[in-house]
DNA sequence: TCTGGGGTCCTAGGACCC
DNA sequence: TCTGGGGTCCTAGGACCC
């Protein structure tokens, strides 16, 4: 168990809000809107109306006459992102980014070097306001989940270090949904049975919760509700599943319309897939009907591929099994996701990189021994249950296929 | 001006294999 | 021969997070 408070939970205030403010002074003080349909973000002028993230528009301005609404500047923001994160990396090279505006920062090897972590937020609060122009709320405290908690009690522009002796002092009070985790659906449900706070969670045995939300969830509050959060800072964590979505509004569309939109979402998402040099298995086409229901419709390919066509293909049958359907329940959205994602070189060396099975496993150490002979492999096995580790190899030359 | 866009993880059933 | 257990993969849906 680790001894001291020393992992921050880094979270810029209102962020996309707070860069229109920072660049337009004459929104300074001013309740401002980001995204007129649905709001993406609102500043702290505007959640005093009682707006919140993702509420519609109509009723978002309703709810603040006063309101100014701004395009959203995604370019912006995206900068303004990279500079908090150069300064997040600066202070610490332990640093796991959790989103575009909020980042978890290991600090308890720097004690001797800079200072305790108190002083350490501090000064990333000031560098942060200084050299970015942005406020940023710190939480610290000796677990992931907790620092977590500890900047959204502390929110806005504010710094709250939870001691580990007053772990739970801080904690039972709190709403269940200020465990991680707990969204509406959940809260109603522990409500249901009179549980409102963590510390109601905390006095219930495993069993009670995993009979009302099943054994994951169940497990997962119990633990959370006692601080016990053993996940370490992790500075690169791989994504699972890349994706991207287009809402189509109200209006009919024709199927060469629709077909235009799927060729724009396959495009830009196999041409992220490139970028980072990953190949995708499975191929996700989402729906979201006229009445806000949702489908979702995925087929998944034999071999993993970042190319256009291959994705397309794939995702146009998907869309044709679906069409008739569509035309009763109307398509209001539609998105494409790619998921069983790989390292494109494993591919790129000619292996079949994913074995389902041990006869699977054994053919790969075979093609690996005949292509680069028997010393190449120092280490083969199954890590999980889909997929075999990458045979180590012995500086296995160029990539076959790279000409 | 009705309702964004990017993700993660879990559950459950069926197919299939040993 | 029959039955069952154990396991994986795929598909679809749902809850949640920022």
């Amino acid at each position: 168990m680790q001894a001291s408070a020393s992992i921050l939970h880094a979270d810029l205030d209102a962020f996309y809000a707070s860069v229109e403010q920072r660049d337009d002074p004459a929104l300074q003080g001013r309740p401002v809107l980001v995204g007129g349909g649905v709001v993406l973000a609102c500043s702290y002028e505007a959640k005093a109306c009682g707006v919140r993230t993702a509420m519609n528009g109509v009723q978002a301005r309703a709810l603040c006459p006063d309101a100014v609404v701004v395009e959203p500047r995604m370019a912006a923001y995206t900068q303004a992102s990279r500079d908090v994160f150069e300064i997040f990396d600066d202070v610490t090279p332990l640093v796991e980014g959790i989103s575009i505006d909020e980042a978890f920062l290991d600090v308890s090897g720097l004690r001797r070097l800079v200072g305790p972590p108190r002083q350490i937020a501090e000064l990333l609060r000031t560098r942060v306001r200084d050299e970015v122009g942005l406020a940023i709320t710190v939480g610290v405290a000796r677990t992931k989940f907790l620092a977590k908690v500890a900047s959204g009690v502390g929110k806005p522009d504010g710094l709250l270090v939870v001691e580990p002796d007053g772990e739970l002092d801080f904690l039972h009070p709190l709403p269940v949904q200020r465990l991680w985790g707990v969204g509406p659906i959940t809260a109603d449900k522990l409500a249901a049975k009179a549980i409102h706070t963590v510390g109601d969670v905390a006095r219930l045995q495993v069993g009670a919760l995993t009979s009302i939300l099943g054994p994951a969830a169940g497990r997962h509050i119990h633990a959370l509700a006692h601080n016990l959060d053993p996940r370490p800072v992790e500075t690169r964590v791989r994504r699972r599943s890349i994706g991207s979505q287009h809402a189509l509004g109200r209006r009919k569309r024709s199927r060469s319309e629709i077909d235009d939109v799927l060729l724009g979402l396959v495009d830009r998402v196999t041409r992220r897939l490139r970028t980072g040099e990953r190949v995708a298995r499975t191929v996700t086409l989402r729906f979201r009907h006229d009445d806000m229901s949702r489908a979702t419709r995925s087929h998944t390919l034999d071999q993993a591929t970042h190319d256009t066509d291959t994705v397309l293909e794939a995702a146009r049958r998907l869309l044709d099994a679906r069409w008739d359907d569509l035309q009763s329940t109307g398509l209001t959205l539609l998105g494409l996701a790619l998921s069983n994602l790989e390292d494109a070189d494993a591919v790129q060396l000619g292996l079949p990189f994913t074995a389902r099975s041990r006869p699977d496993r054994d053919a790969v150490v075979d093609q690996v021994r005949e292509k680069f002979g028997s010393g190449a492999i120092t280490r083969a096995g199954i890590v999980s249950h889909s997929h075999i580790e990458m045979p180590q190899l012995e500086d296995p030359g160029p990539p076959a296929s790279h000409s």
